[in-house]
RNA sequence: GGGCGGUUCGUAUAGCGGCAAUUACGUUUGGCUGUAAACCAAAUGCCCUCGGGCUUCAGAGGUUCGAGUCCUCUACCGCCCA
């Protein structure tokens, strides 16, 4: 049964979530033509020139003339962090309201999603590569128990088994050579709409093959291939994950055209039930089914 | 025909007589505040609310308070000698 939701009037900023191949591109191209609205993307891999095919990036022609912020903002050789990309949403939507239009985020990364919505406060300290790699020799216990001493509030609530997050807390006391300022959270100044694309685990599999499939007649391989020529090492692409993760080890030789076929197919299904970990549990979240759907429930909430 | 080695929880493995049984992979579920498509955790014979109960280590017997673990036979697989 749906839960009661509570009402947002007027929203300033629509939210569409949803799982991987749930069709959230497509809906929020007609809702932007049909509200006046524009896209703001909240893609960790979409941000990248060159990830396309790959990425899922929505192309010119689909956009059908609606304006998509937050795509192919940086090389993927570089990397791109949460924070930049809250900034970087933050003002397009901004933009976006100052021409009287409405702001529609829609993205597949519920970190960057909530970055912005939640209006999370991330500690001013950037990556340190050579800090990191220090800190990767060292065990996990040994990061931990480094933690405790340095940082004990912040050594209670982080996972501790979790190098990367222990390498970060770490890499953040170190630099600001104080505690981890507590979590904050801060919803926006104005209404938000969230609606999320509600479909079964089994169409959202079946979605997901059917897209591979079409994905690699479009010459996914090829643009893998093509990235490691413009000089992105197999240790980047690896690290990008899903696609770019399994054909890179088969064009490393590392695994079989058909292994490698079937391991992404099985981490793109665990990633999206990963997403909805997320989506599940946000109580503002209003489910649809479809286009229709989300445009009675947007009119209810207008004026 | 003779000699030896093997048969364990989806798969691969560990298991000096006290074991519902190791590890890895797989599978399922969950977590997440500057790498997030990354990273991490838990569960994984059956039943169960904790406690616990029930049935397991190719099959059948036996020894023992107690058997994957020792003994005998049977079946299947592998190597060696004929």
């Amino acid at each position: 049964m749906e839960n009661p939701k509570s009402e947002v009037r007027n929203p300033k900023l629509l939210v569409i979530v949803g799982s991987t191949a749930s069709g959230k591109s497509i809906l929020a191209v007609q809702l932007a033509k049909k509200f006046e609205g524009e896209v703001v993307s909240a893609d960790s891999r979409q941000v990248y020139k060159g990830l396309d095919i790959g990425s899922g990036k929505i192309t010119k022609k689909e956009m059908m003339g609606v304006p998509h912020h937050c795509l192919d903002v940086t090389s993927p050789k570089r990397k791109f962090t949460v924070s930049q990309y809250r900034s970087r949403a933050i003002a397009a939507m901004a933009a976006i309201a100052q021409q009287g239009k409405l702001p529609i985020l829609v993205g597949g990364s519920p970190f960057y999603i909530y970055s912005v919505t939640d209006g999370w406060t991330i500690p001013e300290v950037k990556p340190n590569p050579l800090l990191r790699r220090k800190l990767e020799r060292l065990s996990v216990d040994e990061l931990f128990s480094k933690l405790k001493k340095l940082d004990p509030q912040r050594a209670k609530s982080i996972e501790s088994k979790n190098p990367r997050r222990l390498i970060r807390a770490l890499e953040i006391v170190l630099t600001t050579k104080k505690p981890i300022p507590q979590l904050k959270k801060q919803s926006l100044p104005y209404p938000v709409l969230f609606l999320g694309i509600k479909k079964s685990k089994s169409k959202i599999q079946k979605l997901i093959v059917q897209r591979l499939t079409k994905r690699f007649k479009q010459g996914m391989i090829q643009e893998v291939a093509t990235l490691h020529k413009q000089g992105l090492s197999w240790k980047r692409l690896e690290e990008l994950g899903l696609e770019y993760r399994f054909i890179a080890q088969y064009l490393q030789r590392k695994l079989s055209l058909a292994e490698m076929k079937q391991k992404l197919q099985k981490a793109s299904v665990d990633f999206a039930r990963r997403q909805m970990t997320w989506f599940k549990k946000d109580k503002r979240i209003h489910w649809i089914k479809n286009y229709r759907e989300a445009v009675s429930i947007i009119n209810s909430q207008r004026p």
